[in-house]
RNA sequence: GCGGGCGUGGCGGAAUUGGCAGACGCACUGGAUUUAGGUUCCAGCGAUGUGAAUCGUGGGGGUUCAAAUCCCCCCGCCCGCACCA
């Protein structure tokens, strides 16, 4: 019995493809475009089984829309900047491009051996200046633009490391790798204006209709729309410090979504880096005590959790802006963000949890303004819970009566009356902080010179190339110190001046990658006519991780490209699908060490050992992670079964927006299905005619089934592919496949036309395993002599009278129980299957002579008696 | 706290969207082939019951001729956001 050769057979359809160039494509105008795109990779260093799960997928969609007649982009890069490259350069030595590079050319590799059918002549690396240099000039019409600016800002300073972190960085309030406790900085930044498009992000989000509903709320809930009023409190008793920089005396400007509360304000409380606050601190030493504890704490969920409510009294009164008598006092809070709405609050304590809680704690009072229904006026208290459902306002005047939401939209009418306020909306997206105090990243291509301050890089001067030349000797960034690459001559006026040392956030690259792809050799960032014709992304493939970021960002970076003249084009990717992730049992020592799959095995009684035969402790499936141990690397894998059958593995048991398990036992079984596959084609259970050969004359009743079900999988398995159920497709081939095995020999040698019927199940089986195991395809389908490749073969069509079943079987249920089923050719009339059904004896027994009290017929389904 | 998702055999999952629950696969059990292991082949595989049958989709209730699917209440797990005014 042969055993599929899947070494000498998969490179082979490597080369194959790779002489005739089969997926290098060219936008043709007149066929229709599909672009498949995985969300590309940050070398890091070898691939294992997990990431290989959504290439698979994206594989899969390419191949099969190539099948199907589209021009299909399906492009592979490299987001080759980045902070491991930093690190590893620090711990072993090597230059960070040198260990981008190298990575870069082993994965590579790696995906070549798996036979992602990716058009290889486009391939970018981020890295590389014929990549950057575009996002350098993006980034200038973007200054020209107002889209991007400069300002201060806090940030995570990381002392021992001299850098910024991410707030992802931050763990505890200390630095992830230095362990250094956190500071908080203000440092002048480059940022994006992403808010300038904020309700046009937010609004077409409804457009997004092949995205993930997940995603879009994720999406929705991050730009955080919330509707209200800015309310202005006058400053009762104005001071110096009070004055704003037009001299005036400026009112306090709150942020409310609760406008119909204003009658039951009972204080006024500002961030600690609000103005007002700042300027204050100017002449109480107690005020700037208390703003420098506030910014000393740490911005992690667990301080914030423990953080008591605490306050500053200023001495200021504000005046309630519906009653000039009324005064509320101010307070300086360290629980109002400077971020957020105005950086000031008016606090409503009988209607807020947050309120209420200061409020008792400086004995403020608390007035409740809105009654619960069925509550009585006289006697309604708030105890330690604020109400915060609905109810009719009271002891307020002129909402007295009304509904929260109608008092909502009244106090908003009489605040604009009155010049005390307006109805406003409040978002909790801010601008994007692209600055990096980082090596390995894109140079931000400005010059800051001391007479003409920032000065962009003239175009004729791009790419600022990142110098290979550094030191990682001293802490911080090696740009900061490099001897010669910093300083240079202003472009304006010729002085000594400095370069910007600072890079891009890596998000920058990923923000517009997709676009490069369109013609990424092209001279410009990209080709007009190639954006035009290839762009949006059909189907985009990624995990979750990026729903916000990643997805938010390259929206933005589209609609700002398209206000700076660059394309005609507002979302980048018209369908989104978001992949679960490839898990794996963990192991660990009895020290409780983590140890690889590879360093356990079963003992003789089935126990987990080590091979020196100690115990091992078997931890939970998770997520495959370098740090758990419990990755399967994908070398060994396809050494051992080839990468046909770890494909299909990927794509087998479970939907591809679950978690997979993987597990030696399932590949085993894929691996015995491919040999099964394999001998059925290469040694058939009769001689097949030619190709081409068509069916006619009588066939039995099983070789005739055998043919409807052929069509009834293209049709099934075509429906499940476009629904990216990848799992039930290949439980419906393998159904097919068992039903070609099960055919018994005299049937198959009785009828003259059988062995058509035979071919044609095989060839139907190499055409719909084409995109899931391509190399076996092309395998199968040579040895039943189909012409050509069948990566060139169309997508084969259901013939509907074929797919069609001809004889259905009934259920029969007698109050609800099945008690019996009946076979009936198709659409028979209703009434001759009631008749039959009344006459079976399982239904007689339970009627018991009597006539049916009720009969429902579901034509092809079923029959239901109720005795 | 707010928002979302999920719960089906020993396991991964399927169920034409209200119409035969458990497709397909993994594991397991028995048998055949084999010197043996592996492979391959045959049979079995939700629970109780000798059987007829009964029960069964996290738990409880409801709608319906019919519910894994729809409605209400509860339990558990997972994910996102969170001092957001």
């Amino acid at each position: 019995m042969s055993r599929y050769n899947f070494r000498e057979t998969e490179t082979k359809w490597q080369r194959v493809w790779r002489e005739r160039r089969l997926f290098e494509v060219a936008a043709k105008p007149d066929t229709p475009k599909y672009y498949v795109l995985e969300m590309f990779p940050y070398p890091s260093g070898k691939l294992h089984v997990g990431h290989v799960r959504n290439y698979t997928m994206g594989d899969l969609v390419a191949r099969y829309r190539r099948a199907q007649g589209y021009n299909v982009l399906h492009p592979m890069g490299w987001d080759a900047f980045g902070l491991p490259a930093e690190n590893a350069a620090i711990a072993e030595n090597v230059h960070p491009a040198i260990w981008t590079r190298q990575n870069i050319a082993t994965m590579r590799a790696q995906l070549q051996r798996m036979g992602f059918a990716y058009d290889w002549s486009r391939e970018v690396a981020t890295c590389e200046p014929e990549y950057y240099r575009h996002e350098q000039k993006m980034f200038l019409d973007f200054l020209a633009a107002g889209l991007a600016y400069r300002k201060q800002s806090w940030v995570n300073w990381d002392p021992v490391e001299n850098t910024v972190l991410a707030n992802e960085q931050v763990i505890d309030g200390r630095g992830w790798r230095s362990g250094a406790v956190v500071e908080k900085r203000l440092l002048s930044q480059w940022f994006l204006r992403i808010t300038a498009f904020t309700e046009e992000l937010l609004e077409a989000i409804q457009g997004l209709d092949r995205w993930p509903e997940r995603v879009r709320l994720m999406q929705e809930n991050w730009i955080g729309r919330s509707d209200g009023a800015r309310v202005f409190f006058d400053i009762a008793s104005p001071s110096p410090a009070t004055l704003a920089d037009n001299g005036k005396t400026a009112a306090i400007e709150v942020f409310t979504t609760r406008p119909d509360t204003l009658f039951g304000a009972s204080f006024v409380a500002l961030s600690p880096n609000h103005p007002l606050a700042q300027r204050l601190a100017g002449d109480d030493v107690g005020l700037a005590g208390f703003i420098a504890e506030c910014n000393r704490m740490g911005t992690s969920e667990a301080v914030i959790e423990a953080a008591e409510k605490r306050g500053y009294a200023t001495g200021l009164a504000a005046v309630h802006p519906f009653d000039a008598n009324r005064r509320v006092p101010v307070y300086v809070a360290n629980f109002v963000l400077m971020e957020y709405g105005t950086g000031a609050i008016f606090g409503c304590p009988a209607h807020d949890q947050r309120d209420l809680d200061f409020a008792r704690k400086y004995a403020l009072p608390v007035i409740p303004v809105v009654l619960p229904p069925g509550a009585d006026p006289a006697d309604f208290r708030i105890g330690e819970t604020a109400y915060v459902e609905d109810g009719t306002l009271f002891n307020s005047a002129f909402l007295d009566g009304l509904a929260v939401a109608e008092a909502k939209r009244v106090a908003g009418e009489r605040l604009e009356a009155a010049g005390r306020g307006e109805r406003t909306v409040a978002y909790r997206l801010r601008d994007w902080g692209v600055s990096r105090q980082r090596y390995w990243g894109c140079p931000i291509p400005v010059i800051h010179c001391r007479a003409c301050g920032i000065v962009p890089v003239p175009e004729s001067d791009l790419p600022v190339r990142l110098p290979e030349d550094v030191s990682f000797a001293l802490p911080g960034n090696p740009l900061a110190h490099h001897p010669s690459w910093k300083y240079v001559a202003c472009p304006h006026c010729g002085s000594p001046a400095e370069r910007e040392t600072d890079t891009f956030d890596t998000f920058f690259e990923s923000s517009w990658y997709f676009l490069r792809f369109c013609s990424a050799r092209d001279e410009r960032a990209f080709a007009r006519d190639a954006v035009d014709y290839w762009m949006p992304v059909d189907q985009y493939i990624g995990g979750v991780e990026h729903a916000v970021l990643h997805l938010l960002y390259s929206r933005f970076f589209t609609r700002a490209l398209k206000q700076c003249g660059y394309l005609d084009l507002d979302e980048p990717f018209a369908g989104l699908f978001t992949q679960g992730m490839v898990c794996h049992q963990t192991y660990r020592s009895e020290d409780g060490d983590w140890l690889f799959p590879e360093e356990v095995e079963r003992d003789p009684d089935g126990a987990v050992v080590t091979p020196g035969g100690q115990a091992v402790v078997v931890g939970r499936t998770e997520k495959m992670s370098k740090s758990k141990k419990n990755v399967v690397g994908l070398d060994a894998i396809v050494e051992t079964y080839g990468a046909d059958t770890a494909r299909l593995y990927l794509m087998s048991d479970s939907p591809p927006e679950r978690d997979l398990e993987w597990t030696d036992t399932g590949i085993e079984g894929i691996w015995r299905y491919v040999n099964r596959l394999w001998r059925m084609v290469s040694e058939p259970a009769v001689a097949l005619p030619p190709p081409g050969t068509a069916v006619s004359g009588e066939l039995p009743a099983e070789i005739a089934g055998l043919r409807h079900a052929v069509h009834r999988t293209i049709a099934a398995v075509s429906d499940d592919l476009d629904k990216f159920r990848f799992n039930r497709a290949v439980a419906r081939i393998r159904e097919l496949t068992n039903m070609v095995e099960e055919l018994p020999a005299p049937a198959l040698a009785a009828a003259p036309a059988a062995p058509a019927v035979l071919r044609e199940a095989l060839e139907t089986l190499a055409r719909l395993l084409g995109p899931m195991m391509p190399h076996l395809a092309e395998e199968m389908w040579q040895t039943l002599g189909g012409k050509g490749l069948v990566a060139k073969q169309p997508w084969p069509v259901a013939d509907p009278d074929l797919a069609r079943e001809e004889q259905v079987t009934i259920a029969v249920q007698v109050n609800g129980k099945l008690r019996a089923t009946l076979e009936f050719p198709r659409d028979s009339a209703s009434g001759s299957v009631e008749s039959a059904a009344l006459q079976l004896p399982q239904v007689a027994r339970w009627l018991d002579g009597r006539p049916p009290r009720k009969v429902i017929v579901v034509p092809n389904r079923i029959v239901s008696i109720v005795a």
